[in-house]
Parts: structure tokens; C-alpha cells; sequence
RNA sequence: GGUUCCGUAGCUCAACUGGAUAGAGCAACUGCCUUCUAAGCAGUAGGUUGAAGGUUCGAGUCCUUCCGGAAUCACCA
């Protein structure tokens, strides 16, 4: 039953009763109650007050006194100005926990017929996956179970940015300095490896800029003709023309980098139904480009370069196509999207996650989709989040200044162990149980400390003060679920059925009426995290209610209870708030242990 | 310079979309393990919500101006 559904109702009939005028759902405010007061639901009655015609107090003393006689769930009321601050009757919380726990699969919500794709990673193939990638990763694909919790059908997809000029940076350094080193010969991962690569090629531009400059040359053109640089935009040109040799070393880097992106996806526990990959998507991208040329959306510039003029919309000039015909960014984004409606056509909603630096890239690209004629594009949505910030500034990878998907993640299971072990907590682990162990605590705590913020804000992330552990964190919260676990385990050597047959004459303690009302609303909290797409509610959420369990576990014995009934209803509470602690973390990517 | 976003406790983040005395965690201090896991619980202290105006019963939230910061405006991705 939801409460608020029925308490709504039992008010509208209270006003019209008392003050014979109509009071619509949405002009009721009902809000938890402060933790202090009594109640949990208040009805703010100031708005009220112009409808009923008397002050706000009155007006709520009123609709108490009325709601305490006439609904069957209202057991008290109290009046703080114009707070009307209810109490419910033990049988509606009892009513409530009853539907709750025998809801199956509570919080995931009945299919809605929708269809959804959930882009998310897609990195360049030049470079290993550092901190913002991390981000990004467990964003997007908590996004896209929590959309499948709200019954939507979801395509998890990536574009994997397999060409371009960057990847043909790496292949120039790799080419004049590589002496033929691979992931075998070096031992070296293969993206890690690539990523040398990338690096040393931005090194020795520099350098060649630098020496140019010395020669008398200004710095915007040395930029341009340093020799480093054309190779790699020669190289661009041939890799178009499908050059047999450039292709096969094309081909030969991106598998290095394939195998490495592999592995660190494991690790962080991301999967994809579809792969897309821009080398198979920026002919048609080319295409639509021309095509647009022709139907008179594009133009072409007397170089041969192709541009949309945006300037209508309030925006710029874009270039489409280069004018040594080779594809930008855009180009593909074009075709890719063209073609993920040709492959899902059902999809009704198609969501990029990606950085807010690219807020407006994907302003142009919905804009020219929409110009192609194509009616799907306002379906389009970017999903921007914004940077994880180190304490020295934004991370720049070609400077090196990163911090390394691989490293953090290792570090991070590093971290866990210590703690583990420094609590003389392993005993009775077997190695295998223990690194399982320090895997999903060393990941929870990283994709916690990363999901628990707004996705559209700016993050902070020092190095230094290592993720903590304790307090606001993932282990707190998967620790609750280990500590219901054992109650769990030992009610059922105690043989102690969690049944609710018979709660007659039970009186809830405050602590699991609080629990109740906070499990309570789960579904709405997933409802309201897809709308936002902010996996941070269903964090927030969890959190609240593991705190709840925890006063409660407290305050609250329950081997030593006497009363039968009282007993088997809170082994049956801990059993359901275990069941929605996974459930919850579940939707971030997290896993909850049984014993920690 | 144009556009967009942000500014909340020493630090990292919340605040139910305009509601009560702005809440958590970390750091600091005080209690609580002979009792279901102390990675826990309870408490103390910490704030003129960047500043000034305005809108109204009521503003961290909406409007205006100012200050400070970020992103973006590429034949980069």
C-alpha cells in the first residue's frame, strides 16, 4: 500500500468535509516529518490557509483533529505553526512492512514498454582509462540499471573511438621509436603501452616546435608544420585510403589496446550488450555529411572542406568534414547515432554519457541530426557529468598528470586488506573468500565515493586522503548488510522462522517504524533517480536506510527479546532491509558481502 | 569577450524541487564492546548558505547586480 497515495485521499475528503471546498493532490505539500517531532508525514498548511479561509493553524488543527477520528491511518497529530505533523497507527506500518515483504523482487518495477540505450565509457584508443573514465564507466551503467529497475528495456552501448588523428599519433611515435616492442616483449599492458606511445609523441612535437621557434618560426605555425605532426596527419590520409601496412598496424595497436580496456573493464565490474566502433561507423557519418551537402544542409567551402552554418540557432559554424575529405568527431557521431536507431528502432530514449566539456558538441550534433530530418533526435539526451578534479586542477593526460583506472583500483583492494586485517577480521576466510573480499570492499568504497555526488557537479579527488572506509561510505553500508547477514545466520540455526502470521497487540519500536517508512519508499526514490538519471538518490537512499539499521540494531535487542512475536518481526525487518540493501547497492554496481 | 555551470561547517558532500531551528561524513573532543560484527551507536563543538538588493506568509532554492572559480566557443577528441 503507499501511504502517501492514501493519506492524500484521506486529507481531500478531511477538507471538503470541514471547509466544503475541493483540495487537489498537487496542492498538498506532504513531507517527512523532522526527526524532532512527533510523526513521520506533515501537511504544510500555509498554502491551505486561502482555501479554507482560516489561518494555517487553525487549518491544520482542524484537519488533525478530523483525520485522528476519520482515518483509519492516523493515530496522532500535533500542530507546530502551520505544520500538521501526523503519527500512524502501528497496523499501517504493519500493513506497509507486510505488502513490502512479500513484494517480490522489491524495487524493481513492472515493465513499462520503453526501450533505452545507455552510452557510456566510449574512450579513445590512444590511451589507458584514468579517474574520469572511472566516473563516467560507473555512472553510466548504474544509470542503465537503474532505468531497467524502472522496467525499461536497456541497451548498454559504447562507441569505441578506434580512429582518428590521436590513435595515429601513437602510431607515428610507436613507428619512429618503438623498435617493435609489444605487451609481449615488454610485459607491459597493452593500453599502457599505447599510451607510452601517445605520450612521447606529444614530447617530441614539443620538442620539434621548440627547435622550429629557435629557427625563427612563429609558434601558431610551427604548431601546424612541425614534421611529427604531418606524419601523423599523413598517416590519417593513408589509414583513410585503406593503406594495407597502416591498416595492419592499425589494427595490431587497437587489439594491444582491446586486451588491456578488457581486463580494467572486468576489474571494474562494467559490461556492454553492443559495441560500436567508429571506424565502422564514419563512412556513413561521411555519407549523411554529403548527402546533407547536396539537399542544401551543409556547405562547402571553396578548400573542399564541409561546414553546417548554425548560426541561426545562436551557435557557430561546425566543421563536418576536413578539407583533405578525412572525418572530425562530428562526422562519426553522425553516422553512429544514424545507426543505432537503424539497429534498435524501438528505442525511445537514447542517452550519451559523457563530460560536460562536450555540452556543446552534442548541442551542434542534436541539432544536425535534427536537420538531417531525422524525428528521433529530439530522443537524444546528453547525459553530463562533470569533471573528477584533482587538488592540483583538472587531470591532463598527455602531461602524465592522471590517476590510472588500474592503479586506483589496485590500490583501492590494497587499502581494504589492510583495513581487514587490521580488525582481525579474516579469520575463518580462505584466501580465495578474503580477496573476494577485499575486491568487493576496495570497489565499493571507490564506486560509492564516485556515485554518492550529483553527477552534474564538478567532483574533488585527492590522492592524498586516501577513500575512506568508515562514515558516509560503501563498507559502511555493505557492513550493515554483513551484520544482518549473521543475525540471519543465526536465526536459522535457531530454527527462528522470520514469519509475520501474527503481529496482534505487536508495538513497533520508533527506531523500526523509522526503518519501515524509509524502506517505504524505495521505488519511489528508483522512480525519481531515472528521471534525474542520478544514481547519487539510490546512494543517499541506502545509506539513510543502513543508518536506520543501525540505531535500531542498537537500541534494540533481538535474541534476547521475549516475545516470540516481536522476534520473529524483526528477524523478518532485518531480513527485508538486507534484501533492499542489495538491491539498492546492486543498482550502483556494488556487491554486498555476507561476513566482513 | 559571448554562452553555460558552480560558490553551503576547516575538508568532502546533502537539503524531498519555495517550507519548520540548513543536515551527514571526515578531522577535533566526550561517552558506549562480559550482551546479535565497535568498518558501529550516542553526544559536544563547528554556518550571516560568496556579497548586496528584490519577489512573499516563508528564499540555500526564484529575479537583478556585483565578486570569485570552471567549462566551452578548433581543419582536437
Amino acid at each position: 500500500m503507499d501511504i502517501k497515495q492514501t493519506l492524500t485521499k484521506d486529507i481531500s475528503s478531511a477538507f471538503s468535509a470541514l471547509f466544503s471546498t475541493g483540495l487537489e493532490a498537487k496542492d498538498m505539500a506532504i513531507q517527512p516529518t523532522r526527526r524532532e517531532f512527533n510523526g513521520s508525514h506533515t501537511l504544510v498548511c500555509f498554502p491551505l490557509a486561502r482555501l479554507s479561509k482560516k489561518g494555517p493553524e487553525q487549518t491544520a488543527e482542524a484537519l488533525g483533529s478530523y483525520l485522528k477520528e476519520n482515518s483509519s491511518l492516523v493515530k496522532a497529530y500535533n500542530v507546530v505553526k502551520g505544520f500538521l505533523n501526523l503519527e500512524l497507527t502501528n497496523e499501517t506500518w504493519l500493513k506497509v512492512f507486510r505488502s513490502i515483504i512479500s513484494t517480490d523482487d522489491y524495487g524493481q518495477l513492472p515493465t513499462s514498454g520503453k526501450e533505452m540505450m545507455v552510452e557510456y565509457s566510449s574512450p579513445n584508443t590512444n590511451k589507458p582509462l584514468h579517474l574520469g573514465h572511472l566516473r563516467n564507466n560507473f555512472l553510466g551503467w548504474s544509470v542503465a540499471e537503474i532505468l531497467q529497475a524502472t522496467g525499461h528495456k536497456v541497451h548498454k552501448v559504447q562507441i569505441i573511438n578506434d580512429r582518428g588523428i590521436h590513435i595515429c599519433k601513437s602510431m607515428v611515435a610507436w613507428l619512429r621509436y618503438g623498435e617493435g616492442e609489444t605487451p609481449a616483449s615488454s610485459g607491459k599492458k597493452g593500453d599502457k603501452l599505447v599510451g607510452d606511445y601517445y605520450v612521447m609523441f606529444d614530447q617530441h612535437y614539443r620538442e620539434e616546435i621548440a627547435e622550429l621557434e629557435a629557427g625563427g618560426m612563429k609558434k601558431e605555425v610551427a604548431e601546424k608544420e612541425a614534421p611529427i605532426l604531418k606524419e601523423a596527419q599523413a598517416l590519417l590520409l593513408k589509414w583513410e585510403q585503406k593503406d594495407p601496412e597502416i591498416y595492419k598496424l592499425w589494427e595490431q595497436m587497437n587489439q594491444w589496446v582491446y586486451a588491456g580496456f578488457e581486463a580494467t573493464y572486468e576489474q571494474m565490474g562494467v559490461d556492454f550488450d553492443k559495441l560500436y566502433y567508429e571506424s565502422d561507423t564514419y563512412l556513413l557519418g561521411k555519407d549523411e555529411v554529403l548527402k546533407g551537402v547536396e539537399e542544401g544542409v551543409f556547405y562547402k567551402k571553396e578548400d573542399g572542406s564541409v561546414w553546417v552554418d548554425l548560426t541561426d540557432e545562436g551557435l557557430d559554424q561546425k566543421l563536418l568534414l576536413r578539407a583533405d575529405g578525412t572525418s572530425v568527431y562530428m562526422t562519426q557521431d553522425i553516422g553512429t547515432a544514424i545507426l543505432r536507431f537503424r539497429d534498435f528502432p524501438g528505442i525511445s530514449r537514447q542517452i550519451y554519457t559523457v563530460g560536460n566539456e562536450q555540452e556543446y558538441h552534442f548541442k551542434v550534433l542534436f541539432i544536425i541530426l535534427e536537420k538531417l530530418g531525422y524525428s528521433w533526435a529530439k530522443e537524444c539526451y546528453h547525459l553530463s557529468y562533470g569533471m573528477v578534479d584533482l587538488p592540483s586542477g583538472k587531470m591532463k593526460s598527455r602531461e602524465g598528470i592522471v590517476v590510472d583506472a588500474d592503479d586506483l583500483m589496485q590500490e583501492m583492494m590494497d587499502t581494504a586488506e589492510e583495513h581487514t586485517k587490521e580488525l582481525g577480521k579474516i579469520e575463518g576466510l580462505s584466501d580465495d573468500q578474503a580477496t573476494h573480499l577485499y575486491y568487493n570492499l576496495g570497489l565499493g568504497a571507490l564506486k560509492y565515493f564516485l556515485l554518492k555526488v550529483d553527477p552534474k557537479k564538478r567532483m574533488l579527488f585527492d590522492p592524498n586522503e586516501s577513500i575512506q572506509f568508515q562514515g558516509h561510505t560503501g563498507p559502511f553500508i555493505q557492513y550493515t548488510h554483513a551484520r544482518i547477514s549473521a543475525i540471519l545466520r543465526k536465526s536459522s540455526q535457531l530454527g527462528i522462522e522470520p514469519s509475520l502470521d501474527s503481529t496482534e497487540g505487536l508495538e513497533l519500536h520508533p527506531t523500526e517504524r523509522d526503518i519501515i517508512n524509509t524502506m517505504n519508499d524505495f521505488e519511489s526514490k528508483i522512480k525519481e533517480a531515472a528521471e534525474s538519471y542520478s544514481p547519487d538518490v539510490i546512494g543517499q537512499y541506502v545509506y539513510d536506510l543502513a543508518k536506520e539499521y543501525n540505531r535500531f540494531y542498537q537500541e534494540v535487542s533481538i535474541f534476547n527479546e521475549e516475545n516470540e512475536l516481536a522476534l520473529r518481526f524483526r528477524v523478518a525487518l532485518s531480513a527485508v532491509t538486507a534484501r533492499i540493501i542489495k538491491k539498492a547497492m546492486g543498482l550502483l554496481g556494488i556487491n554486498v558481502p555476507d561476513r566482513m
